[in-house]
DNA sequence: GCCACTGTTGCGAATCGTTGCAGTAGCGCG
DNA sequence: CGCGCTACTGCAACGATTCGCAACAGTGGC
């Protein structure tokens, strides 16, 4: 929630960091790049696919999954898994965020921060691991269902 | 490390505990849970349908599938996801844990009770999450790789 | 021991994602 | 402006897992 648009910012300059990394700026990468642009929290692959072949019907899934990898090493989208284990991605993300995901009713949370850095400092202190925080998911049952359940 | 053979135990009763609940106890049902009675800590499904092949070449896939399901059911075995999203059992697990996996160098850990019962805690308080503990994979690198990465 | 009931199996198709390979096309250079 | 280098694409095959459906086979009852 910063400005109206937002979302478009980051990706302007994404040509030029390619380049700067001898990577090609081609019609494929920009069509996924529109997408993202256009798309705000979380996609699976799928999804994304589904929504490149809007823009150019001639999209092959191979190429996006590809074009993601690059993306993701540019820092400007993350991946992680979700309850089923089916990727996902988050775009530019503002911070990195983990999610929780009720196994009972399917919704899905992010993990807010004061939780979400109390679980890294932790798992830090108790073996010294490094959490990778955005592709952290943790399935369970909500609030809601928990209390349903228990009724 | 209990007894000698402490695996075998647990599997003995399934056949009636499947009889209770109206379910059958088939030839194939009969020749997973004997490759899981000889099987300790972790599975993934592609593994497990090829030791039971090992034992009955005609084992199908999607039967193994389907009998872990039920078998989960039945708590004799967890699932969760490894580190990129693949599906994992967890054989008879004594106690619920979850893992913690390095993206660097592919190692697994089991994260152990005390830093698992705080990140519960952590989450229960903060969102009232109930966390499916035997559910959680944690990716990030662990403190070899971490360290090594720094210097 | 035979029947009917219904849980299970086998199988083929579908989904999501990955990978190897050969042809294509950005991009910097002269 | 054309050339070459090599990153990228398209494609097809593959691996893991799920789903629908018709045929099959445990089980309890008689």
């Amino acid at each position: 929630m910063s400005a109206t648009a937002p979302t478009q910012e980051p990706w302007i300059g994404v040509r030029q960091r390619l380049r700067d990394r001898g990577l090609r700026w081609t019609t494929q990468r920009r069509a996924v790049i529109e997408v993202l642009a256009d798309t705000d929290g979380h996609v699976t692959g799928a999804e994304l696919i589904e929504r490149c072949r809007r823009v150019d019907p001639s999209t092959i899934p191979s190429t996006v999954y590809r074009t993601l990898d690059v993306l993701e090493e540019l820092g400007l989208v993350r991946h992680g898994h979700g309850a089923d284990g089916r990727e996902e991605f988050h775009v530019r993300p503002e911070s990195e965020h983990g999610h929780l995901y009720c196994a009972s009713c399917g919704g899905r949370w992010e993990i807010r921060p004061a939780a979400a850095r109390a679980v890294v400092d932790t798992l830090q202190a108790s073996d010294g691991f490094e959490v990778d925080l955005s592709h952290v998911s943790v399935v369970g049952r909500c609030r809601k269902c928990a209390s349903a359940d228990r009724a």
